[in-house]
DNA sequence: TCAGGAATTAGAATAATTCCAATTTAGCTT
DNA sequence: AAGCTAAATTGGAATTATTCTAATTCCTGA
């Protein structure tokens, strides 16, 4: 295989599968490392090309399957720009995201956690937000123009 | 038609999509209305059968394309949260929204001006967002539960 | 009233994702 | 090491929201 978990990461994924009694089987190894490889926001469908090059057998379903597991044990996050095809992010610190809506590519945004805490303290009274979504669009950097 | 709009919100219609050489057609005029009816965030397909409630003829197609247009000319905003499909809001205010995971309810989240402009300031340079879009989700009011 | 573009329509097509039933695999037990 | 069992994977079908298409109908302004 030449895709590679750093010894990093190859415990942590181990670690956190293991500890919710799931199996570190190799697709699901392959698709986190595909998805630490290039930390450029795929889609299912890029990440799908990926693990093929290295797991050839591999189905859409299971492509699916493992995002799921990984999502599921927040291992990476779901990025998910109005309409457009979910997108998978290693990022696991709060940000935000931007799209160029000229290139198509996401950047992440850093959120201070001043602003962060601003923002968690618009959800009202009674309301319990688990999670928060923050997402700009527009023209990005001149370079992708 | 049982629908109405008021003359307010009639006159915001003929007059903008007049300004754009588009026609306030009945179609048009019912689904702005019963977006603006029942502020309850309605998907597509909610907004159809209500549509249709009015205009029996109406197809789906129809909708989508109403919808469009009225999005197209600002009149009323998509909100898209996860993978769910669209729903549609006539608060034009900026806001952000917050979807209760057990109820599927969406309510709308006042942003003040000064987070608002926290927010906006977290954009890097180089980078102009013409849309921002916040949203949270989580457990909701105590009588959705 | 008539022409011509705009809007609507029904139904087919698409795209992303999920489901399903059958097979394979991994991790115990012995 | 062999067998067992539940978990994971597989290919293909199904689903769902949405978009497209080509034909028809409707407005509007000459």
């Amino acid at each position: 295989m030449s895709y590679s978990l750093t010894s990093f990461s190859k415990d942590t994924f181990n670690t956190t599968l293991c500890e919710k009694g799931l199996r570190p089987t190799k697709q699901r190894a392959c698709v986190y490392g595909v998805i630490l490889g290039k930390r450029d926001h795929p889609t299912a469908d890029d990440i799908y090309d990926r693990v093929k090059r290295h797991l050839p057998g591999t189905s859409f379903a299971t492509v699916y399957n493992c995002l799921e597991t990984l999502v599921g044990c927040g291992l990476v996050k779901q990025v998910n720009m109005d309409r457009s095809p979910t997108r998978y992010c290693p990022n696991l610190t709060p940000h935000a995201h931007f799209r160029c809506t000229q290139s198509d590519k996401i950047y992440d945004v850093e959120i201070d956690n001043d602003t962060l805490s601003r923002i968690q303290a618009l959800v009202p009274d009674g309301f319990e937000a688990e999670n928060l979504d923050l997402s700009f669009s527009g023209t990005g950097k001149p370079s992708d123009i």
